[in-house]
DNA sequence: TTATTTTTGTACCAATCGGTAAGAAATTAC
DNA sequence: GTAATTTCTTACCGATTGGTACAAAAATAA
């Protein structure tokens, strides 16, 4: 349906589409999705908007792809903490990485997951709830690895595996609330840092 | 200019001011202020567009002073946290308050200063600058409290006042989004009692 | 060259956006 | 009663919203 594959008939596309959803990315990021027109799109993406719908399908579905890049980007420290060999490791991976990577200036502060439609209009209710699945998701993730260093020893009997993923997952979320006041990386250490303290060890 | 004091002249106002404010709070709480129209606001106050403009100013206004509203509520819980006798009951009645007081279903979840305006369109702007430091007033607040608790004796000399309240700042941000997640005041509580580990005692 | 296919630019769509002009309605002052 | 004052209702404003029809343009296939 969708030409994912260069075509090689017809009028070539004069844009890079992954590039352009790239820049996408950006302004959703920045202005969240009720904050974000269609000709804020199509400027920062360099196309108008008949390219955009043949590309994207509307604005909607480009936002689910913006967001599908954001989650596969190479700084992402999500995926990549669930691999830390002990469940601390996990969380203090977790935090530094959250700590390193929200406040980073090379792009928009805080995470678009968080941030996209916290609170938003009827139209993006859909979106609002795709995020916070996403979100939740992320918290299972964690919950399951804690459970599965419980098995291992590496995390006390005692410890509650999905109190201390809802623990982590509001720290970070937090976190991308803190880098959009404006606190640098250095202060979202400080309170990575002050976060473990509380993890079992 | 405005008419604070009720009019002994003139065709009565036929809603009360106050209520209305709060049905806009209610509205701006759950959808932000860019995903709140005038259509919303006016169908939840039960008024139309020229009343809201000539007792509130415009959309901008009505959501600040809608915002001011939600800081003097009753069951508001930072201020009063302040006033605790040490260090460490400020930080346990802020966490437990926020858990108690962000899930509350009496009220859309999560917190409007928070929440509001997060990620914005151009136009949202200033309101979301006014929130931010709204936010940094808070946290301002707290270490200031930390200090003070410092100079009493009742937080040790190597606690780091600023980094506490940062801390703890991001702590209850993030329950805000915990709340709009779905988690209920029980699962709050888990997590304020986690953060609580980390604070000096 | 001509036919086919796809993308492009332009120009448009109805609906909604925040905001207001103007007169009718409801009250007090006199 | 009439005048003055304020709020209400209705109807409208230009601008912008997300989305699309249509034909010119640019490529390949024959």
């Amino acid at each position: 349906m969708t030409n994912q594959c260069a075509n090689t008939v017809g009028r070539p596309r004069a844009f890079d589409s992954d590039i352009a959803l790239e820049k996408a990315l950006n302004v959703f990021w920045r202005k969240g999705y009720d904050g974000t027109s269609l000709a804020d799109l199509t400027e920062a993406m360099g196309i108008n908007k008949p390219s955009l719908y043949s590309a994207y399908g509307n604005k909607e579905q480009l936002f689910l792809k913006a967001i599908e890049l954001y989650e596969n980007r190479p700084c992402s420290f999500f995926l990549p903490a669930l691999e830390k060999p002990t469940a601390y490791e996990v969380a203090e991976y977790m935090l530094f990485g959250a700590a390193n990577n929200l406040a980073d200036d090379s792009h928009p502060q805080g995470c678009v997951i968080i941030q996209g439609a916290l609170s938003c209009s009827d139209s993006a209710e859909s979106i609002k709830e795709a995020l916070i699945n996403k979100r939740l998701d992320g918290e299972a993730k964690l919950t399951a690895r804690f459970k599965c260093a419980q098995e291992q020893g590496d995390l006390p009997a005692s410890a509650d595996p999905s109190a201390l993923a809802r623990y982590l997952g509001t720290v970070v979320q937090g976190m991308t609330i803190q880098a959009t006041n404006g606190s640098n990386a250095e202060q979202l250490r400080e309170v990575a840092h002050l976060a473990l303290l509380a993890f079992p060890k």
